[in-house]
RNA sequence: ACUGCGGGCUGUGCUAUCGUGGCUCCGGCCUUGCCGGGGCUAAGGAAAGUCCGGACAGCACAGAGCAGCGCACCACCUAACAGGUGGGUCCUGGUUGCGCUCAGGCAGCCGGGAACAGACAGUGCCACAGAAAAUAACCGCCCCGCCUGGCUGAGACAGGCAGGCGAGGUAAGGGUGAAAACGGGAGGUAAGAGCUCCCGGGGCUGGCCUGUGAGGGUUGGCUCGGGCAAACCUUGCGCGCUGAAAUGCCAAAUAGGCCCUGCUAUCCGUUCUCUGGGACGGUCAUGGGCUGCUCGUCCAUGGCUUGGAUUCGCCCGUUGAGUGCGGGUUGGAUGCCCGGCGGCAGGGUGGGUAGGCAGAUAGAUCCCGGCAGUGAUGCCGGGACCAGAUAAAUGAUAGCAGUCCGCCCCCGGCGGAUACAGAAUCCGGCUUAUAGGCCUGCAGUUGCU
RNA sequence: UGCCCGAUAGUAUAACGGUAGUACAGCAGAUUUUGGUUCUGCUUGUCCAGGUUCGAAUCCUGGUCGGGCAA
């Protein structure tokens, strides 16, 4: 079958509350740019079409203008399109959920392929995370 | 053609692959919403800064004054403005001509700039230097009177000199300073002074002509002590306050408020007592623990209040007495009823949180043409629909083309650059940022006709 | 999105429109066997641009940066 990278709204984080807990009590990981906090909730709860949602964010700080922190976001997002779906089928197979923001921390603009490279690595990190998180809870 | 100054306009395009927000149509499903497909559409000249002005919304509001804030030559444009257009005045650059090297330059042409009301309403400030920084004081100059000392002279109370004291007159001179008391010349005087005259420069005020007006021209009278109002202030004019996180509407779950309906399941014994009630034991009901289950055992809870009804007792009246009847009762009983408070269960409902919807995208809109006006702009006719997101879409990658720059083996090739910057309720301005390109006014230089 | 403040040596903080101070820090010297303490001297600044004014840290305008308030 072919895989359709897509990146539809639903698959967004957009709830303020959501956002609000992930920085008060989410799992912090860092892969230089990048900075993610990640919660997982149980299933039943959300009742989502898709297994992640995920927001992105660019702070002011080191990007004063508006249009260098859309492009950073933009990569961003296009990068998570292209390597989200090993961490989908992932996160099915284990019947999990996942609400994560990921931070650029970087003081330069990057290129569209540090992005990407950095992005997989991401997701491997957070897959590991998670597995670690079930070991907890299972004893 | 180049350079300089100024004004206006514009501010990349195409293809492929994979995607995003909105609207709409079709299909599918666990018809709520999601998924798939088709079509249309999707950042700017500054979207920025948030510096002005409005629209819109809520609140307040009889009128006036004070305070606060803002504006400040005039007319016009405009919904409005601190914006724009045209004009005036002043300052300034270039150039030509006149005058002519004292005051002092004047006129024309082409540009540029101005927070451009008031310093003769008042208060305040003007460091250092300087005599003095603002009612003209000081040094100095001059006149008069008195005193002292020399000199001339035969002598004097005569003449004249020097010094001191007193009473005046003056503003010529006084090296400074950013700024010095209208400037130059002549007369005049004891010395001087706009004190007077000539020329020139202001200020206040009146007449006439002209202009809608700011003003301009001309002719009189009075007058000649600086600057700062982006110091306080005065005058005139304008402004109610708060902002879309405004405001309005819908409204889950949970808790709590209100309303309605139904139910509300304990007695006995002993004992204490302040007569309200309490303690202990037994029994019953409900719930929970121990156990795999039952029995068993243990623990906890088991309403309150007032009124009515029936009945018993007691008292009063009626009667000679009883029955009966009427009344009272702070006495007792009731597995009888109704009500209130409380508890439990069910249903309804108001406010309102999360969240959602409206506000919110067709308008002081854009394009073309005509007319009026010097112009800003207005009117008329025709045509167009041009983002609407909300932790926030409008993208990523690759290639080609365009433009500019550099280099080379110069009909071509290679390398590099391609700006400033992202809607957030919406408009009109201003300011600031900006690779490059185009048009245009003036001045200068050079070349050609 | 809207509103309100501020910017002075490396740091903290003063200054009517008139020579930018003070303290700590830094450097050099003295004292001390050395270091510290103490004393003396020196260096270092008005966020940027324009305007008003004789003169601007101060007043006005525009920009840059920082901070705060309103869910």
């Amino acid at each position: 079958m072919l895989i359709r990278y897509t990146f539809k709204k639903a698959e967004r984080l957009k709830k303020r509350k959501l956002i609000e807990q992930l920085f008060a009590q989410g799992r912090s990981l860092s892969v230089f740019p990048f900075k993610a906090f990640c919660v997982f909730p149980s299933p039943s709860v959300q009742d989502s079409h898709y297994p992640a949602q995920v927001a992105f964010s660019v702070p002011g700080r080191y990007f004063r203008k508006a249009t260098q922190r859309n492009r950073i976001k933009r990569l961003m997002r296009e990068a998570y399109r292209l390597e989200k779906h090993r961490l989908y089928t992932y996160l099915l197979q284990k019947q999990m959920q996942l609400h994560w923001i990921i931070i650029y921390q970087g003081k330069e603009m990057p290129t569209f392929e540090e992005v990407r490279q950095k992005m997989q690595i991401l997701i491997n990190r957070v897959m590991q995370l998670e597995e670690g998180e079930n070991h907890v809870h299972t004893p």
